[in-house]
DNA sequence: ACAATTAAGTAAATCGATTAAGAAGCTACA
DNA sequence: TGTAGCTTCTTAATCGATTTACTTAATTGT
């Protein structure tokens, strides 16, 4: 016997005695062909071991491929274990799972989308990618685009009033104008250095969700009557626990010791809070702690989290559903405070 | 001009009055065409915005596709904030990432490994999948395969000695051959049905790491002397704290009260450490808990959690390695037992 | 100066499919 | 009977590349 081990659409014509278009049009185009034809040709291919034609051809000649790519902001080993864009990657996978569509996670630390752009029907990024030539080449790029928490004026984006939202937050903490205020910021600078950042004109205009938090917080403390000092802020390059702890321990040792920590993700505000309790402060009494996101762990916390929560699976279904359209709009959706012990 | 806005290799040859072959091997094999050529080539190539060989063609004609898909056990949505798994997923991204190769997801729910077979270089299979259609799928397909925590005679596995584990933490639990011990098991049974498992004779033999676990469990138990009621195992479908806490608070209800009892993840422990404590029991002096996996939450928890750990970021990256060293062999991964103060 | 070797580049087959255009056979209707 | 209209199926171009085998031209050795 001559049959080759792996069927291909050409084989399996010829194996059947019919052209290949009969073939392809009997998985593609029923109405192509009569039905007894068809269904006897499905009935062989079958019995022969042909699961049908080969996706990366047919994605070929289609230039349609069932994959998008979710571009993350940094890389995925660092992303994955965020649970923030997980539940946002859990809403994405959600629809897309549903519309048989496969997921691609790329990282937010490549230089080139290249290498995946001429596999993916298009992309969903969640998040300024932390290479800036990813940004260039996503604005350029021949094939849709949904951003989600920054724009670049492509096809559409989903966004939350992080600004608004960190001026809701930080009214509620703030309570007397003496009191004293420091910020543990999320990302506020490019560069991956754990720091404290005494001065950077570009917060007042960036459009980095650091900086229109951080826009929200100057608000809510100026109407508070507060004067910030130009030492009060922290800038904490990723959102784990360790650096966390590193800044908020040196925020809450420093002169005058805070009594309101702003916390940019609720990571750190449960890294600051586990430091405050540490050093024998009591929260809320000495220190007021919110943080932003809503995360399970913070709601399970003894003193309960407040924060600003926005619901990131539904931020994800929301983004896949734009993609899925390929509508070009804008979506900003709703957050709500939640309201713990800790403030 | 007639200049397409998208070049493709023929388009941009016919451009620079060279064939097809030469611009290729500009951009593949140097050696086949003189440095000015070459240099020549690509600069032009650059200047009119070619920025290479679609890949997607490239694929088809090499056969190889720098993809790979990490085929989960149950649906990404669920997968990606199950701590255990995305510290998994983790390790095999930052493996892959380092070596320029992108990573698909797929869920163990889908039926059918067709819609993504033919865009992979292969697959790593972290665990079971749920639909059995895809196990034998993978047992038959013709490209490169790793499976982790289970084995189906294919290329590699790695795997962690379940019931040796299991039987450590569960000796280290037991003290006394009067202990009350109930077992909380995670996925014993194929369907999603919490409940109360009165006897099972596939556990003896069953191959999934709940069984195996359930040996080791069952290999201490009457070790110590103490004869397992068959009432005393719950099964608990997903690793969430809603079903693990409706099955703590049975198990802590039921009678004879458990005063140890043996959890398959720290997920289900923490749970039942919560529904313990809010129950008024004091742990471990009441209720000793063990769970399995070593998430970091169980370290912080107090009473700290007692636990089997086990390096999923590793294992991880040894999957990953061994799926690109396109190795035959078998891993078996070292776990530990971390102390703390829950039993 | 002539054959042998090497270098540089090209033509054409191929990867595995889709699909527009057309051929062959059949029915229907005047 | 001739032609229009359907069905059903096939031929051949195409998607965007890679690669083997071949042609030419230049270099080398003697």
């Amino acid at each position: 016997m001559t049959k080759p081990k792996s069927w291909t659409l050409k084989s399996i014509a010829q194996e059947l005695g019919v052209s290949n278009a009969t073939v392809s049009n009997a998985f593609n185009r029923p109405d192509q062909l009569s039905k007894a034809r068809r269904e006897e040709i499905l009935a062989a291919c079958k019995k022969l071991g042909y699961f049908g034609p080969n996706k990366a051809a047919q994605s070929l000649r289609r230039g349609t491929f069932n994959i998008v790519a979710l571009v993350l902001p940094d890389s995925v080993e660092y992303m994955i274990s965020d649970p923030v864009a997980s539940s946002f990657m859990r809403g994405v996978s959600a629809v897309l799972e549903k519309n048989g569509i496969n997921l691609l996670l790329f990282s937010g630390n490549s230089d080139n989308l290249n290498s995946v752009v001429d596999f993916v029907d298009g992309f969903i990024c969640y998040g300024r990618p932390r290479n800036k030539q990813l940004v260039e080449q996503l604005k350029q790029v021949a094939k849709h685009v949904v951003t989600v928490d920054f724009n670049i004026g492509r096809d559409a984006s989903v966004n939350v009033n992080n600004q608004q939202a960190s001026f809701d937050i930080a009214k509620h903490a703030l309570h007397k104008n003496d009191d004293r205020v420091a910020i543990l910021g999320l990302r506020l600078l490019d560069n991956d250095v754990l720091c404290r950042v005494y001065e950077h004109h570009e917060f007042e205009a960036g459009q980095s969700i650091a900086h229109q938090r951080l826009r929200g917080y100057h608000q809510a403390i100026s109407d508070a009557g507060i004067t910030l000092g130009d030492d009060r802020t922290w800038n904490i390059p990723e959102s784990s626990e360790r650096f966390a702890s590193i800044a908020a321990k040196e925020a809450l040792n420093s002169t005058p010791r805070p009594n309101v920590l702003l916390c940019m993700s609720d990571l750190i505000a449960l890294a600051a809070m586990r430091e405050a309790l540490k050093m024998g402060l009591s929260v809320p009494e000495d220190v007021r702690i919110v943080g932003f996101d809503g995360i399970d762990e913070g709601q399970r916390f003894v003193p309960k989290l407040t924060t600003v929560h926005q619901n990131s699976e539904e931020k994800g279904r929301i983004a896949a559903t734009l993609f899925l359209s390929k509508e070009q709009q804008t979506a900003e959706i709703d957050y709500q405070l939640q309201l713990g012990q800790s403030s």
